[in-house]
DNA sequence: AAGTCGGGGCA
DNA sequence: TGCCCAGACTT
């Protein structure tokens, strides 16, 4: 694309942003007429992967919680993760704590602007470091996401492969910046017009082109091919994860739960007792044996029902039993049901919890 | 370059 | 059901 087409593409994308652009609480200004980097950093890690339906669901509170990164920096691992829980990869949660530490001790409590500083970041990638410089700091920066590649894709007409579509759209996205600037937009009104766009008008299936700003200069459009712009992503088949879990509650009420290890699915966080097996579902014997010690109490599991999960690389199938008289120690420990708020589950085991009529 | 990490919404 | 989403990190 020419430069002038570049100009021109950049002009109506801020101009409809301005209209048309969702009023969403990373976007809220405040009286600098600047997002705050904190803010900024925050949601850009919880939208990575993640649509902004669900985002909406946990930000605020998040926010709330840990109000600036002095907060985040000195608050424990488990209760980040706790607040992140229900949103999935959970990794991120603990980068993004990691990040306000390393903000904290290096940079004075100031999240930086450049993209070398940002890059450094735990969990901050090439697409994040961008993001926040020009969104929050109105740097010079492109970011390339999904939406962006796809709208650039189509802007131009082009369909690459998945091992070139990386490099071709940073690079068209890189001009596109250049000469925004030169003509003195903003670039990060310019990121995130192109964001939006994707979102909510170049989507991926069955794109709003009677809505676009840019209409009278896509390619893709014009040889009415916009649907089959980008190339699908291949996908490998889900493998299967068979989980038994035990709903044990006392007199009290109070549920017993144990930790998971530190790695793989759903790492450090907490559900009730479970075990799992990749080729079979567990036994009623081999849980009694996980979770009472002797696999000929298997009589005294209550079988409540089950439930598919999925997730991107496993469909697990859950079955859920109940159970009295679970001794705790050995990592397990009791919560009130009114406690588990308070801590890091999945959704998964938060399905397995109310099937128990828990929670 | 490929595999892994959640979860939900939508055609 | 299959596909996608404001990606990053490990191997």
């Amino acid at each position: 694309m020419s430069d002038s087409g570049d100009v021109a593409v950049a002009r109506a994308l801020t101009t409809w942003f301005r209209r048309h652009g969702r009023v969403l609480p990373w976007r809220v200004r405040g009286r600098s007429s600047r997002r705050d980097g904190y803010r900024t950093l925050v949601s850009e890690l919880m939208l990575q992967q993640t649509q902004v339906s669900r985002v909406l669901a946990h930000y605020e509170a998040f926010v709330a919680r840990f109000p600036d990164v002095r907060t985040l920096a000195h608050a424990r691992e488990q209760s980040v993760l706790a607040a992140w829980s229900g949103l999935g990869y959970y990794r991120r949660a603990k980068h993004l704590h990691g990040a306000a530490k390393m903000i904290h001790h290096e940079h004075q409590g100031r999240v930086p602007c450049d993209v070398a500083s940002l890059g450094r970041l735990p969990g901050v990638g090439a697409y994040t470091a961008g993001a926040v410089a020009s969104l929050a700091f109105d740097r010079p920066e492109a970011i390339v996401d999904g939406n962006v590649s796809r709208v650039l894709q189509r802007l131009n007409g082009r369909r690459e492969s998945a091992a070139d579509a990386g490099a071709w759209a940073w690079a068209a996205a890189d001009a596109l910046v250049r000469s925004a600037c030169a003509v003195g937009l903003s670039p990060g009104d310019l990121n995130e017009a192109l964001m939006e766009l994707g979102a909510t008008v170049c989507t991926p299936r069955g794109p709003r082109c009677g809505a676009c700003p840019v209409r009278d200069r896509c390619v893709a459009r014009a040889s009415g091919s916009q649907e089959d712009i980008p190339l699908p992503k291949p996908t490998s088949p889900r493998r299967r994860l068979h989980c038994a879990s035990v709903v044990a509650v006392d007199g009290r009420g109070r549920v017993l739960i144990e930790q998971r290890g530190p790695d793989g699915l759903w790492a450090d966080m907490w559900q009730a007792p479970t075990l799992e097996r990749l080729d079979r579902p567990p036994t009623r014997s081999e849980l009694a044996e996980y979770v009472l010690g002797r696999a000929a109490d298997a009589g005294m599991l209550r079988r409540a029902g089950g439930f598919e999960h999925q997730t991107t690389h496993r469909r697990v199938r859950f079955v859920v039993y109940t159970a009295r008289s679970v001794p705790a120690g050995d990592g397990r420990v009791l919560k009130s049901s009114r406690a588990l708020s308070a801590i890091p589950i999945s959704n998964a085991q938060r399905k397995v919890l109310a099937m128990a009529g828990v929670g």
